[in-house]
DNA sequence: GGAGGCATGTAAACCGTTACATGATTCC
DNA sequence: GGAATCATGTAACGGTTTACATGCCTCC
């Protein structure tokens, strides 16, 4: 049982699904490929985990939809309770920006306009996603309870940060084009740590 | 050449390093571990795109510390100016987050302690390691070619996702202790993205 | 005495991606 | 006609992690 056994389990404790829709919502937050998914899934079918039902279609394949048993939902628990590993991240774009002091301006614009294009990107793509997922909730969520509430919050983290995103891509750009030296003492230096700090410690801070 | 390869370049365009830091500063934005970076090293070594001195040291173990050369930069130049990778996310935390609705109240509010504890320790060293940037650079950055003002940057924006990650938290606990149902319609729902987007379009926004 | 940091390295096991493979339909 | 979407699967290769291996120093 590695941890997209687990994530594969998790996404199928909420709705019944098949390989290829587990690729696709499972992609909006982990990383992976059709061919790492279906090997485990019949992995966890053997351990009777999960078990399908096929459904035929005409116009398209046939396809496996999965759900999740009781021992299924047993193991997740158990995973759940169990220590957490850190986030891995690699992001190939950082690595370039780290490269920075050694580039010319118009290499550098044209990595910022990469970079912002791509998170503008993503922004369109998620935003679509939460509207779907709060529209076919009708726009209420009873409480945290209900089906697609994960999905829910899940969403506006991402959200989030891909904003946060933008904004640093600006915030830098605009360093990028400072004909003057960059003083971190003064007091009107742009910081864009401290403006995040500001707002979130006056908005949410306080609940 | 795979990605980490990149990185190594990239972490000594800007100061000669040993392995064993690389994979200190490396792991701040890039998971890796010591086993894959010294083959890598070495390879990079044949190919003659670094060079190394070795260090005797007393009552420390010796060491190689590494540079990069002209054909290192070269490479380096022609990876930046190359199409670049989406980034890669794993977060186990999120997956057992997305599971939230099976969830009873007492495991969600200790997943939720650990998520915050994780963030804060992530905040508190990697606002050290800002600390640590700037006071080394005297407060002052004469341009964005200063050498370290990649790692300014980047230390900023990780700071900042770090710190939506605390606030996302709060907001989410908030959620979950509420009694009554979440209406998304509301004018008075607290939508975490919202107070995002109001916040970057006065602030960031304009500049 | 044991744990942890500094410092390097190898080997095996595991995991993940890419490419191969098929096939019908729809859209440009 | 070609590309994209839905839908499943395997095989080979490459990358990553864990464990093994060493050794000295410092701190508790």
């Amino acid at each position: 049982m590695n941890k997209l056994s687990y994530g594969l389990l998790s996404f199928l404790s909420t709705e019944p699904l098949t390989g290829y829709d587990l690729m696709l919502k499972l992609n909006q937050i982990w990383n992976t490929t059709h061919s790492a998914i279906y090997p485990l899934l019949a992995e966890l079918e053997e351990k009777k985990y999960v078990a399908y039902t096929i459904i035929g279609q005409n116009s398209k394949p046939d396809k496996k939809v999965y759900e999740i048993t009781k021992a299924g939902r047993e193991v997740l628990r158990t995973w759940i309770a169990s220590p957490t590993d850190e986030a891995v991240r690699k992001d190939e774009m950082m690595l370039k920006i780290y490269c920075m002091q050694g580039l010319d301006k118009l290499t550098m614009d044209n990595l910022l306009d990469e970079m912002e294009a791509r998170y503008r990107a993503q922004l369109e793509k998620y935003t679509r996603s939460l509207e779907k997922i709060i529209a076919s909730n009708n726009n209420r969520f009873d409480s945290y309870n209900s089906s697609k509430f994960g999905t829910f919050v899940i969403l506006q983290k991402v959200i989030c940060d891909i904003k946060t995103g933008i904004s640093w891509c600006k915030w830098l750009r605009s360093l990028c084009n400072k004909a003057s030296a960059i003083d971190c003492s003064k007091d009107s230096f742009e910081s864009f740590e401290e403006l995040m700090e500001n707002y979130q410690v006056s908005s949410i801070g306080k609940s």
